[in-house]
DNA sequence: GCGCGGTCGATTGCATGCAGTTTCCGCCCA
DNA sequence: TGGGCGGAAACTGCATGCAATCGACCGCGC
């Protein structure tokens, strides 16, 4: 009738329960039954069943022995090992960009976007930087591999960045001091222009490097979340963090 | 009753439908309703549907808008591709593994199984070399991950690895002679112990680099496949790869 | 003859009943 | 008092019935 032309129920179990399990709902370890989930999400079970096989292979749930599931934990050292494979694979996006001749046509709109990028990092006295730089930055990480043209490549990456403090966004909102986020940001922005400069001089291993380095970025936004446990809050399935 | 202790028919489901994809039972770009497998199968539709839902995720099928399934299709480059990924991934585990202090006790068993292959491929008159080597391949694959000691990684390889043809032992049947197959097989095992040695040096750039290039073994072998058509049989997966 | 609408068939998505299994609790015996 | 055993309840896994949606084919009208 609406918009989902199919999976009314099932697409709504996986959004909804998501969402449960990275706002702590479900505490990290506890074994989580379909029946509780039917309850609190009020969908019956075949979906829900489904819901949970597709989060288990997301890497959100682990199928207990004795059947049913429980919340996985994962531990600092998890996330700082997911941010580097998304460098590693980012890496490897940007270096196959660099080694193909890329045209004009295809450098255009990641152009485009590092320069709105530069003027947003520009005016830091905007309210709305931070909102504006996620969107910006996504599309920069995405059209950084399309340019790797390797949907192989973007599979994996997939299926790294379900988990929510993978993504290249995870932790731009700390940096306690604003002024040390904007820091960040243009630090970060720097990373962008200097990437998208090797793989215009088709210089695959610096383009390579850079795109790893830039990962790291989130490693060091990490260990300010870490000091500061106020912000926990505002980090992407803190929930799920071992204490 | 009997083995499995949980989930007899989902489970069952998983292992035959992906039996019959792998097989080119069902072509690739072929659409796949649930009421064929059903009729395949012999199990009905509840476990077939959760079947479907993991081969997707997994890789081997593609949800089609309209509802139903189909085949996918991977390209050679596709294959080129998700090999490098694994180089990557793997690279990635030795430089782990060749950055910490490795105990003699978490080196013996790899040693060990280095010696075996060592043994095996010195051995060439034996018609028992290539079920050997397989075996012995897959564990030495195995302990390095493990000495990488990332769990995340592994999670990351093994996603990767779910596609046949990019896992260690995809393409090692291939070589139309054998000696020129048995060649390949000792460069794999001179580079076998490369890593190893780089990892216990510690020499961590060495042993990444070592190990992508070690992946890259299989392109090698694949590009013999792909002159030789008739040796597609022994190709795992070859039925996924379009024309 | 071509285009459009309606109806019919097929297929998917969902809900629920049923059966097997596991787990937990209480009771009994040593 | 502790350990073991039995029973009951809860939960999971499976099968199937039902409804809704999608697509196709056919017939009608322009």
């Amino acid at each position: 009738m609406n918009l989902p032309p199919r999976s009314r129920q099932q697409l709504l179990a996986v959004l909804k329960l998501r969402e449960l399990i990275l706002s702590g709902e479900f505490s990290p370890g506890e074994r989580v039954s379909e029946l509780a989930v039917v309850e609190k999400l009020g969908i019956s079970r075949t979906p829900v069943r489904l819901a949970l096989t597709i989060l288990e292979h997301e890497g959100f749930l682990k199928s207990y022995p004795g059947g049913g599931y429980s919340v996985r934990k994962f531990s600092v050292k998890d996330v700082l090992d997911a941010i580097e494979i998304r460098g590693l694979l980012e890496g490897a996006a940007a270096r196959l960009a660099a080694e193909r001749r890329l045209t004009e046509d295809e450098l255009a709109e990641i152009r485009g976007v590092s320069e709105e990028l530069d003027a947003v990092t520009a005016d830091v006295d905007s309210d709305t930087v931070m909102e504006r730089y996620v969107v910006l930055n996504d599309r920069f990480h995405d059209l950084l591999l399309d340019l790797g043209g390797s949907p192989m490549l973007r599979r994996s990456l997939a299926h790294v960045e379900a988990l929510p403090f993978a993504s290249p966004n995870a932790f731009v909102f700390l940096g306690v001091e604003s002024s040390e986020r904007f820091e960040i940001l243009k630090y970060g922005q720097h990373q962008h222009a200097a990437i998208l400069e090797a793989i215009e001089l088709g210089e695959g291993a610096r383009a390579e490097a850079l795109a790893r380095e830039h990962a790291r970025l989130a490693r060091r936004n990490l260990a300010t979340a870490h000091t500061r446990l106020d912000l926990a809050g505002r980090v992407p399935g803190a929930a799920l963090l071992k204490s």
